[in-house]
DNA sequence: GCTGCATATAAGACCGATCTAAATAACAAT
DNA sequence: ATTGTTATTTAGATCGGTCTTATATGCAGC
């Protein structure tokens, strides 16, 4: 519950139907015929109830309409940090797939806070959103997931998910991506790669130190734990991790960031070490955000196109939504790589 | 009107506070008193009562509720363009606030498009919004204003403003940052400053532009047009902007971009034009975003704090909300400057 | 036992739409 | 004019809450 306000406008009471009616000379169930566009009612009818309407300045409510009908066209999108460009255009494509498919949207940004998350999603729910687009926020509980499928409500999970599987999602490869990345320093000779930034226990660094993982395994490189350096997810923690990786006894020749805004910390603390990214020390981004083309040299990177995956997304709940007896699905979408400037081949010293 | 989605889970009708009533052997009335807190309901009955909702799993149901009281709890925010960290900071701040009082957000994005902006903001309007938080999409018709003012709800613009005035508004002064920018450059000796970036008759860009009018007026230094160059909002803009400011026949020792995203551009064509930043050429960003910092080298910039503007933003829609008989106000929040690497002193050979 | 006055609960209308079932209009066919 | 059929329109219940206005209960005071 919480503080509402009057809706009414000062001329009084708000015009509805029953005003249109009896303006048009008829009944409220006709008005309502017409609103809908339906087939039923004469031309001439239709002509006079559209004619009030204009005049007495009528307004459409959805509300009442829909709790009439037992429907809803609110759909929930709850964003773990929107002041992150990554989700944020993950936003815009959800939002604007949602609106063309004539949904309104609920959104909040949780800031990475469960309780937050917990107490928006309930006031949506009592909204009555017709389902949920949530990208989770890090710790959050496991008992979430349960208490969702009690709700009883179409949920989709977009670009992180819970573990434990079960409620829906649409997800980048993230696997996938840094193995590619992996894949292009060996190929240009690196031997000792770093795996930089990133949460431990967190889903998807966990994917994403995986792909990593898998393509040294591949090469048959003998993992080294020292050159995976969990750090915070913003430029600082680049910085930091970078400290650590050059500090080894056997330091990396190049570097996977756990995203771009990690490698942007990295590209600054190579410079201040010394060192020319792209010649003495190669770097790979993850995310392509809109930046990521203006570091210098500009920053090879991962792109999982997050505005068309959140198009996905909303699509996928929109499936759910009209047809919720459908076991929900796991979309998987593959990524790819961007290639710039900050690699280049094993320096001759290394 | 819109595709619309039955709402009833599987087992049947949802539950509502007749369930409930009849679970716990008392009225409706009673129900409806405990949900609300009422303190009239005796201890005992309220435990009952309490007891049966958790039974059934009962779900409040804020629209029936809104509709009886006629109230809302969901504010509109109505956002140009998310991908832009600037708004989508904007859009947190907005969203915090609003949550903090208890509403809920609809959230809309219009990718700069007026088309878009009137639908969304009519189908916002059909739900029944408290208010209007709009960031108006470039190219907005005047009439939109009139018609604002027909809805007769209340309306806050945010960061951007539609000419003639009346609607009530939180916004920088764009002219104070801009100014305090050009005095900087002023200060180091610069004298011939150019102005990049930007949409000639956009309301902010003419702020901005006055901004830095200002500052040389001061200076007694002439106007000189052809140092004002318009571009497009991007760094692409930047880069085309630069070149065309340094093919003059006295080239701009400075520059003052509309943007920090135009700044990148400028940057970047800087460096390719064999210019070392902050030596051989001076740049000054605007809006301070988060990239601002990892530029080489980082961008002196004018911060605006828009997670701050929107938090104003959000308590000045709420205050109008709740008393909308006082006049709308204007609210014009200080920018700062902040001094990063990109300025310097005149080169010698200038 | 009766009145007075809180204190607690309940009955039933109502918010603004839609829906079902029924009534009325319109018109062709007999 | 009567009947059958189809095309339009309407009355009244309903969605899930809240509100106003009773009503029931308890207990003090006489």
């Amino acid at each position: 519950m919480s503080p509402r306000v009057q809706t009414s406008n000062q001329e009084g009471r708000r015009v509805t139907v029953t005003d249109v009616a009896r303006a048009a000379g008829v009944s409220r169930s006709t008005v309502s015929l017409v609103l809908r566009n339906s087939p039923l009612v004469k031309r001439e009818t239709r002509r006079r109830v559209e004619e009030a309407i204009d005049r007495l300045g009528y307004v459409y409510n959805r509300n009442a309409a829909n709790l009439r009908r037992r429907t809803s066209d609110m759909v929930a999108m709850v964003i773990n940090d929107l002041t992150n460009p990554f989700f944020a255009e993950l936003a815009v494509g959800l939002e604007e797939a949602l609106e063309a498919a004539g949904y309104v949207s609920l959104m909040a940004n949780t800031g990475e806070d469960p309780v937050r998350q917990r107490r928006v999603m309930e006031a949506m729910r009592e909204h009555g959103a017709a389902g949920f687009i949530l990208c989770p926020a890090m710790g959050t509980e496991t008992r979430l997931v349960a208490a969702m499928r009690d709700w009883n409500v179409p949920v989709i999970q977009a670009m992180r998910w819970l573990p434990g599987v079960g409620l829906g999602s649409v997800v980048p490869d993230y696997a996938l991506g840094m193995r590619m990345a992996a894949e292009r320093l060996l190929a240009l000779g690196h031997r000792r790669i770093a795996f930089l930034g990133g949460i431990e226990g967190n889903v998807v660094t966990t994917e994403r130190v995986r792909g990593y993982r898998a393509a040294l395994d591949a090469a048959s490189i003998a993992p080294d734990p020292s050159l995976i350096v969990p750090a915070a997810v913003n430029p600082g923690g680049g910085i930091e991790a970078l400290r650590i990786a050059l500090a080894l006894e056997r330091p990396p020749t190049a570097a996977l960031c756990f995203s771009d805004v990690v490698a942007f910390g990295v590209l600054d603390a190579s410079a201040a070490a010394g060192l020319t990214v792209g010649r003495d020390f190669s770097v790979i981004g993850f995310d392509d955000v809109a930046t990521a083309r203006h570091t210098l040299p500009p920053l090879t990177t991962v792109a999982v196109y997050p505005q068309e995956l959140g198009r996905r997304a909303a699509a996928a709940l929109l499936r759910r939504i009209a047809d919720p007896s459908e076991p929900p699905e796991e979309e998987i979408l593959a990524p790819s790589l961007v290639v710039r400037g900050t690699c280049g081949p094993v320096p001759a010293g290394a």
